[in-house]
DNA sequence: GTTATTATTCAATAGATTCTGAATGTAATG
DNA sequence: CATTACATTCAGAATCTATTGAATAATAAC
């Protein structure tokens, strides 16, 4: 049975999950994990969260190929554990990158090849809207890629950006 | 009937509409109406993206308490028209305010909750990560919190952060 | 090789979200 | 005030997503 805050820390992050795209199950069996100090196996992931056996081995290998869990073995013993990466930064990294190529990217696309084949004179009210639509994406398009391109750079800016004194 | 380009706009608008966290159809029906420069009425909008016409009452509507549309008339017309911000990154701040409150948020009010009760000593491992997980997050928060206080000044931080020279 | 233990898969089901369209509301017109 | 034109609502239907659990596979122990 789990102590009351962590179950209310385990429910919201797993609302929260959600923001970042991944599914409830996924980020409340990432948050479980990242409360223990010892490796867990899905029994108990099944058990403590009430999902069934099924769930948590899919979400668990889900949790693994984002690469924000890994499994590892305790020696005399049969089953799977897993253990979280200690930092959480890399998974929100990961998760980012994945969006914005398969969400993001494509409107930006579209939205230039639209571009490319409205004529400026014909309809210019909804051409300089578009221009600058694509101006906007297009900052945060490179905004994103600067910050996705190394995950302990971002990192380090983010932490400056957010420091108290700026 | 829409030509080619503005179908594959508003189609991948629609999906990145989830990305931002509003359904397809609003995204859908935002798009169409940008791509106007003329008023749109209700009809219009049913008849050109193939949804009901109670679907795009609602979804006229709640596109309006967002904000990101408005309501318009014609003199010698009975209809409602409507009419879109220009600028999109209007939509953007205003669905950025409303997602950080309600889902990032209270995340990290249940993990500084949960850290007050955690006692550092009986745990360490677990202490230490969650630290680190809030200090991560407590920055994203001021940054977000910076970003999301002046829509102008966000703005203009955004196409500096974006400018080809950075 | 047989049995016991644990993990995975996937078809069926439950649950959540979105959409429809008929019913109802509202307001302008003659 | 009756009719017409349009807008809104909301219960039910359709659809999309997540979850279950029984069947199956994989592996270790004996």
């Amino acid at each position: 049975m789990l102590p009351e805050g962590y179950e209310q820390f385990i429910e919201s992050w797993g609302s929260m999950g959600v923001l970042w795209g991944i599914n409830r199950s996924m980020a409340r069996i990432h948050a479980f994990i990242l409360l223990s100090d010892e490796p867990i196996d899905l029994d108990t992931v099944a058990t403590e969260l009430s999902i069934s056996r099924g769930n948590a081995s899919m979400s668990l290998k889900e949790l693994r190929n984002w690469g924000i869990i890994k499994r590892v073995h305790l020696s005399g013993d049969r089953r799977d554990f897993y253990v979280t990466e200690p930092d959480v930064w890399n998974m929100l990294f990961k998760i980012g990158i994945e969006r914005k190529k398969r969400e993001f990217d494509p409107a930006l696309g579209a939205l230039r090849h639209l571009l490319s084949e409205t004529d400026a004179d014909t309809n210019r009210e909804v051409h300089g809207r578009l221009t600058e639509l694509q101006r906007t994406l297009a900052a945060m398009d490179r905004i994103m890629d600067k910050f996705l391109k190394n995950e302990k750079i971002s990192k380090a800016m983010l932490e400056f950006l957010g420091s108290k004194k700026m």
